[in-house]
DNA sequence: TCAAATCTTGACCATTTGGACAGGTTTTGT
DNA sequence: ACAAAACCTGTCCAAATGGTCAAGATTTGA
């Protein structure tokens, strides 16, 4: 699941091919992506490429394997001491603030997952479950001690993704809605609060101050 | 936009024809998707499928269009004399409800958005956005009549599609972190739940008593 | 300095793919 | 009954596509 290709100093030419790709696989997926697209995109010749990558499915494989280390950091070492409404609050402030300055590899994962997610089901069962199922436990642990409301911590946990993410991958609606040509700082500040709070607020929690008022769209 | 295909009773094939490639563009995209796929898929040879549809593109389009068109019913006609506790769980009852029944067109959707919406930017500005506008004009509504918590009602409505539409779009994720083989009844009622009560009470509402009592995962 | 190792690339190839088409079959209207 | 319209499909083709290769350029290490 991991390249073998050596890490030499020297080729500056595999990142250029590794960013060229993963700009490539997340808006047009592994069968929509055209290894001339690649090429052209990185400024080089098409058999270049293939003397860095063996073949596509490879260069996929080194892709995703290059995106996913630092996906969910911001919570991993997160404890029942901890207070939920912070932990939380910046939990999915982070992952807005990551949705909105990489957004390719949000959408590369999100292309993944819809087809199925053919090459990742490895990753889905021995790495992404252990984390979530962790997570939940504390997540549990906060609502048996009373410091918020009892629900589902999985779901919230979904939910968070779910919200956060799709700033990401459905970009272009929600530029195309709000009228906007591209994303601004305003528009970061302003999902993350909203999101904050009413994550927060859903799940009982007081989000702390840290969000000027809240303000409509407009 | 639409097709020019006549819509004689006698053409079942027509329909099959869609069907089969709603779901081979919904996990392979536009250019990911092959003629020879969707014909095998639709039990016919492909030059009968190009009887039916001048080419790829514009089978593309049929499809969408076959789609698109109830995509957000149930928060048509809702006005501001309504209870927004019970507007919003309905509709989020309803997009849930859509999500796990008919995943193939919210991920046929995802697919297009996430190569930049190339074929909808026009249905996005022309139909989306005066109907999100409107939507959130009345939630405005609730808002000023102190109903509901003020927030940013667009960004309420991005959260609902986001959250609902997760389940379809990222089925592989969510079953693969269950460790589930497919989606069953009592999952969707818990998420119904979950997502209905964390987003009203998020926004200040209580949510309407026709949800058991909340219960976590496993 | 110079040979080995590494890198670069134009040219080429086999396969796949979207699509055209002609000739046949079935259905429809009268 | 029968011609016209609609439908079906095997066969073919040009273009696109993933990938190879050999020959040359550049870098590296001793």
């Amino acid at each position: 699941m991991s390249t073998n290709e050596v890490q030499k100093p020297r080729d500056k030419h595999f990142t250029t091919i590794l960013l060229a790709a993963q700009e490539e696989f997340a808006t047009h997926g592994l069968k929509g992506t055209r290894m001339q697209a690649i090429a052209d995109r990185a400024g080089l010749p098409k058999a270049n490429v293939h003397y860095y990558f063996k073949n596509k499915v490879s260069l996929y494989l080194a892709v995703l394997d290059n995106i996913i280390a630092r996906w969910d950091d911001f919570f991993n070492d997160v404890t029942v001491d901890d207070d939920p409404a912070i932990a939380l609050d910046t939990f999915i402030r982070e992952k807005v603030r990551l949705s909105f300055e990489n957004p390719t590899a949000s959408r590369l994962f999100a292309n993944e997952i819809l087809q199925g997610a053919p090459y990742l089901s490895g990753y889905m069962s021995e790495v992404l479950r252990p984390w979530v199922n962790t997570r939940a436990k504390v997540i549990a642990q906060w609502m048996d001690a009373g410091k918020m409301a009892t629900t589902d911590p999985i779901l919230l946990i979904f939910m968070i993704w779910a919200t956060t993410q799709h700033y990401a991958d459905f970009q272009a609606q929600v530029l195309g809605i709000l009228n906007l040509e591209e994303y601004d700082e305003r528009l970061i500040k302003q999902v993350a609060d909203f999101t904050s709070q009413t994550i927060l607020r859903g799940c009982g929690l007081t989000p702390p101050n840290n969000a000027t008022t809240q303000q409509r769209n407009r």
